[in-house]
DNA sequence: ACCATCAGATGTAGTATTACATCTATTGCA
DNA sequence: TGCAATAGATGTAATACTACATCTGATGGT
């Protein structure tokens, strides 16, 4: 803790810092995040962009899979959705083994506003991280991979960003 | 940034990934500002806590400075600030110097949001902070710290955390 | 003293988020 | 076959976010 912090009796290994640290570098992310979000052209919010990074992270999903994700009930996601396919920057597809499911994918559309955010955000990262010195790039990456992982974030390969063919046929529209 | 060394000798040493790693933590830190306020007792929204924030984080703020700091319209940020003093997070405070001025204030009950929600994320970090190798501590910390402020995030001194009395006498309740 | 400006608040209005209960279509299993 | 369970969609409703226009009160400079 920060707070009445009684000043360690043992030389403390600097976890402390670390996770003040981290912890304002958490803040700043999410006021980056809204920002980001709104110096955008679509005006999209942030739940609804937390779905299309679901969507871009771990490919086509269910209603129920980004609703879980985002931790809101099944009709709150089918809501959501409906909203984005207005958008057009998501699309519903229905998966011929199982007739119940559908399947979301990305559009065009939605591929380009996730790489949009990214590139933004990119852009104002991009002075922070040439500011890192060289030896220290490698336990810096390291640390943020943990970071990410630890809180949940998926991989980090963006295969999305090229956008390859869906693999869905539309068979109806829901 | 502690050592803001011109770097980049040779170009591109380790900086993509750097990069790559930060976006996945800056997404990866979303949803975890989400989740950690889902799960908290009152109702509140990301937008009424980003205000809680940087009333805890700069202290006492005009309506106009949160709105600012927001993003947003000075409409909106009286809305909210309606709805966070009817929550009893956030009092609203006469400035004698300037009438016109409405200084906005935490309340015990707000800074106890705060520090819960910072306790919740401080809980789902710890163990990756165990994790960083004592000798990466200094580099980790000096560069979340850069990204923070970089990115225009506050002091890391958690001030108010420890309610210290309110400096502003109220006059009257507008 | 006068008036432009600033800080906030309010009226109005559209859209979003969110949940609960309920309904349809499908699937899986006994 | 029959029926519970699953995946979504819909009806309904409360609350929040957001902006634009407008209004009041207070400052500040000329």
């Amino acid at each position: 803790m920060p707070t009445p912090k009684p000043t360690s009796p043992t030389p403390t290994t600097g976890e402390d810092e670390v996770m003040d640290a981290l912890l304002s570098a958490s803040r700043a992310m999410v006021a980056l995040a809204a920002r980001s979000l709104a110096g955008l052209d679509s005006d999209v919010t942030l739940p609804q962009y937390r779905a299309l990074v679901v969507l871009a992270s771990r490919g086509p999903q269910r209603v129920i899979d980004i609703s879980t994700e985002l931790g809101v009930t099944a009709s709150t996601g089918t809501r959501m959705c409906d909203r984005l396919v207005r958008k057009r920057l998501i699309r519903r597809y229905r998966t011929p083994a199982d007739r119940r499911e559908v399947r979301l994918t990305l559009t065009p559309s939605g591929r380009a506003l996730v790489k949009d955010v990214t590139l933004r955000r990119r852009g104002e990262l991009t002075s922070v991280v040439q500011q890192i010195p060289v030896a220290w790039r490698k336990p810096v990456t390291a640390a943020l991979r943990a970071v990410a992982a630890a809180v949940g974030e998926l991989p980090e390969r963006d295969w999305w960003l090229d956008s390859q063919r869906d693999t869905y046929a539309a068979t109806d529209e829901p």
